[in-house]
DNA sequence: CATCACATGTAAAAGGTTACATGATTCT
DNA sequence: AGAATCATGTAACCTTTTACATGTGATG
């Protein structure tokens, strides 16, 4: 139940509405934990029955100004610092991998070159990112230009597996004749 | 909807019961793509509703042992090579570090310290794993160790950017006061 | 006056986790 | 005889995704 955590990380640092937070989310958490519209107004009108955001103002269209409480923030601390984080990582893409084996090799060379220029560009938008963001003292961006990194050397490093992989394939040709093209 | 073609991957190369994918799962797949018991059987009727495996022979304590059928061949195909892989991953470890800046200085960097352990860790049994894996000569093993070859850049890659995020947050103290320790 | 951005919600469906429930066979 | 392993299933719950549904305020 991360989502209810992502929102008291944002509503730490400011006040924001439903509509503030699907931004937040979009511009800056949305590699590391994507939320729909639907789901932050839900989860909102959760942590407020919960107690541990308040509406702190209220203002046209309906706008509903959040800000977080204390029991909030020991909620928040709490999940920092005393909640394992779930280690799970399911990736369609590595899952593929492992049936490789089901295609003919030019196939499966080809579907590894893929995943390697993809990583390549993904790389790319991030360093843009990066730079667009290096001069923002927003506690926000320092964190994320953590996360960022995180997600240059991934991509990087999933760009130099791919080519490693396709190149293994190519050395190695499948134990059992795959159906054929 | 990966689960569906994790099992037919499964079942291209050989015939399984729930019990037996259940036991594939957790030795070959648990890292990419976990799966419980209950998911299993459940999705095993499925298949076999829409035609895609088959029951080919039962044996003791109502064992049920399925085949890939040529539709469920033709469904992984498409899968393999025609259908996107989704590229999101959530990440709650990741999503922390957004948030970091909510704890003193020196718990945030005990927090990136003990990911960076944890990573060190999960490659050396990354590494025993594909030591063990290495003679194989089926065909799932071969392709597991691609996947495994791409856990061990993962792992090291972790260790590598935690450290590094840990000196960055030594460098560069919380630009706003964090509340006391 | 029209369009865009702002703003909030509900409902249904799918996928995944946990717990419950039961029983047969094999091994020691 | 008891324990471990084999073997299959159902139910409740939670999270996430997608679609539906509605309305206001600002800007050109």
């Amino acid at each position: 139940m991360s989502l209810r955590h992502a929102v008291l990380g944002l509503l730490a640092d400011r006040t924001a509405s439903g509509y503030d937070l699907m931004r937040l989310f979009q511009t800056s958490l949305a590699n590391v934990w994507p939320a729909t519209q639907s789901q932050l107004y839900t989860e909102l009108n959760r942590l407020s029955d919960a107690g541990l955001v308040t509406v702190t103002a209220e203002g046209p269209r309906g706008r509903k100004e959040y800000g977080i409480t204390g029991d909030g923030r020991a909620e928040l601390r709490h999940w920092l610092l005393e909640v394992e984080p779930e280690r799970n990582r399911r990736s369609d893409a590595l899952l593929r991998v492992f049936f490789l084996d089901q295609v003919s090799p030019g196939q499966g060379r080809a579907y590894l070159e893929r995943e390697r220029r993809l990583a390549g560009e993904r790389h790319r938008a991030l360093r843009e990112l990066a730079d667009a963001l290096a001069g923002e003292p927003d506690p926000l961006a320092v964190n994320g230009l953590l996360a960022l990194e995180w997600g240059l050397r991934f991509t990087r490093m999933q760009e130099e597996w791919a080519e490693w992989a396709a190149e293994r394939l190519a050395a190695a040709p499948a134990a059992a004749p795959p159906p054929a093209d």
